[in-house]
DNA sequence: ATGGCCAATATGATTGGA
């Protein structure tokens, strides 16, 4: 079972490369964030044609998330638990059966939270307190679960090219990283590590100042697997290529194979 | 890591992203 994220910036504007790496990758489950759009808006059609389910979680101009899959939902719910006056579209997750039962899967889009003096990063504390909760809950179930999104937290300083220049922002202040570990110390694995140590492994490149052509990347976009799944990995990968395309998202795709028979 | 971008909006400038 293939389960990859990638943060599209504009559902809309990426139809092509995101089918292009659909066929190319063959994934069977891809949560997307960024979507930007209305659910009514979203290219569903583009989507089903290619054999995917679609689960839209979407709202005017701003965030969005979605998950597509080769199997059928069994649930999906939008909303990350927590705080009802909260009307950001960032999370949606959806429970598919296979033949070993239930693997639950999220697609998160955590906020950015810059700049940090403000609301916004305090807003941004508060929801990765909230995911923490719902991971903690979900633990419990013992069930394959990931965690798979735009973090807008670079974990470690072997994941940004420049880890000085980044020192007061908001996805590397202690704070906000404290809060990631927190997640990992519950029990939730980083996929990507568990592969590898590597350094200068990213998933985002700024359009701005050549950052791609510099290669001033950071990593983060993540799947968090709960010990049901990390059992399971096999592989995890970054496919970094796919920056290089037309027309190209800042972040790419990431992708894990799990050894669970569909 | 900001000079340099990109996307959405009843747009022609502003806001948000990271």
């Amino acid at each position: 079972m293939r389960i990859a994220t990638w943060n599209v910036n504009s559902i809309r504007q990426r139809i092509e490369p995101l089918t292009a790496w659909l066929a190319e990758r063959a994934p069977d489950v891809v949560c997307l964030q960024e979507t930007k759009c209305v659910d009514d808006a979203f290219p569903r059609a583009a989507f089903e044609a290619l054999g995917y389910n679609v689960a839209v979680h979407g709202q005017k101009t701003f965030n969005g998330v979605a998950i597509l899959s080769k199997f059928k939902f069994d649930e999906v719910t939008p909303g990350l638990p927590g705080d009802d006056h909260d009307d950001h579209a960032r999370f949606l997750e959806a429970a598919i059966s296979t033949k070993h039962g239930v693997v639950r899967v999220a697609s998160i889009y955590l906020p950015n939270g810059n700049p940090p003096e403000t609301e916004k990063y305090k807003y941004k504390i508060k929801w990765m307190d909230r995911l923490f909760k719902y991971a903690e809950e979900r633990l419990h179930l013992e069930e394959p679960l990931i965690l798979a999104g735009d973090y807008n937290v670079i974990p470690n300083a072997i994941d940004v090219h420049n880890p000085a220049a980044w020192a007061g922002d908001a996805l590397f202040l202690p704070q906000t990283r404290e809060r990631f570990h927190a997640l990992t110390h519950l029990g939730l694995t980083d996929a990507v590590r568990a592969v590898s140590d590597e350094q200068g492994l990213y998933t985002f490149w700024d359009y701005q100042a050549g950052a791609w052509q510099k290669n001033w990347g950071i990593r983060i976009d993540h799947l968090l697997l709960s010990p049901q799944a990390a059992d399971r990995l096999t592989t995890a990968g970054i496919d970094k290529h796919v920056r290089s395309w037309e027309k190209p998202s800042d972040h790419v795709p990431v992708w894990i194979d799990l050894a669970i028979e569909t």
